[in-house]
DNA sequence: TGTACATCAGTGAACGCGCGTTCACTGATGTAC
DNA sequence: TGTACATCAGTGAACGCGCGTTCACTGATGTAC
């Protein structure tokens, strides 16, 4: 029977792992197969023992993100799954905008490292794009003061976009400070939207 | 003495809108210098006579976007360059976040396009890219109440962010209603932030 | 318990292709006389 | 004005390289007896 079933998925998610690190630095068209089959251990013939192609893994990499844990991600936030939609919700605009978040280039969020990329992808792709996106929208518009009469679901998808975008921008430079400015800039604008 | 210096500045030219088109609809690394010099009506040995690699076509079609005349860009926005800051940054909101801008591909603002590509490359494209954001930001900065005691510059770099953010994570998706549906929350939101 | 065997995850050479870049050339152009 | 010439923008074949993918193989593993 060689080796077990178990043994090939381990294999199978340690690619997929390393792919999703790579791609997040380099973005897909620049990252390899040999790259990546190297990164996890192995050659890459075996590659496709794994995958039909390398637009499968994209796939996966992208749709791996949502397996993430935010509390082991973000250690300096006290994530509180018991508090209500407004507090969680600052709380993950606290973390996603948070330096530790753009530091740690391997563990972005892919929705900062790969939109470009993602637009010229297949719409499998898109499809696991679009869920990570509705479920940063969705916290956020849970977090929405019903109070002030705002269209909750219009204002969690502004968020993530301020959010994201400002991500994607300060992640385009080198300059530590102009790096951090843009950050704090976005950050300072979603925490006062939340309210 | 061949052909003038006009001549060839004219073609230096068009292979850089060409350039920035492509790039525009495909990333940088997805075009390749065949495809730019077919565009111009050219063949590829041509290139090395205006540019001395590749990556120096990306600074000029990045800096390229500055020489734009936003009045015919958009012509749906009546651009009034004697109206105060306040209109103007609200304008230039209505008109970044437009479906006619979204629509334009090959006329999308390069921030919204490269990003991840202007990450990897070289500080001569990072600095060209940091100056069409700072000059984006300044526009909307001007734009933000003075009465309501924020920091101007602060809040000109956050709706840059919304604006660039949204336009980003509109232009990742095919559903026309859910392009519309980001375009339009972050249009909102930045038009109530501005006042 | 020990051995022979079937499986298949993993190997690494090879293929075909496209790309950035180089280079010897060509021929359209402006200038000198 | 007309002609011979020098220039250099543009041509297209060629080079070297890296990549995605294929394929014949190998050898570690779990199972049957």
């Amino acid at each position: 029977m060689s080796y077990t079933a178990e043994h090939k998925q381990q294999t199978h998610t340690r690619i997929v792992e390393c792919a999703r690190e790579l791609f997040n630095r380099k973005g897909f068209a620049q990252v390899s197969i040999d790259e990546v089959m190297e990164r996890a251990g192995l050659t890459r013939g075996g590659f496709y023992n794994h995958f039909k192609t390398k637009e499968d893994l994209f796939v996966e990499a992208v749709e791996a993100y949502r397996h993430f844990n935010p509390a082991a991600r973000w250690p300096e936030v006290d994530f509180d799954p018991t508090c209500g939609g407004n507090r969680f919700a600052q709380q993950l605009i606290h973390a996603y905008l948070s330096q530790t978040h753009l530091d740690d280039v391997d563990g972005h969020c892919p929705m900062i490292a790969l939109p470009s990329d993602v637009a010229r992808a297949s719409p499998r792709v898109k499809q696991a794009y679009r869920e990570l996106l509705e479920g940063m929208a969705g916290v956020l518009a849970d977090g929405v003061p019903k109070s002030r009469g705002h269209d909750a679901r219009q204002r969690g998808l502004a968020l993530a976009a301020l959010c994201i975008g400002g991500m994607v921008l300060a992640r385009t430079f080198e300059d530590t400070d102009f790096r951090c400015e843009i950050r704090e800039a976005a950050r300072a604008t979603a925490l006062e939207l939340i309210g």
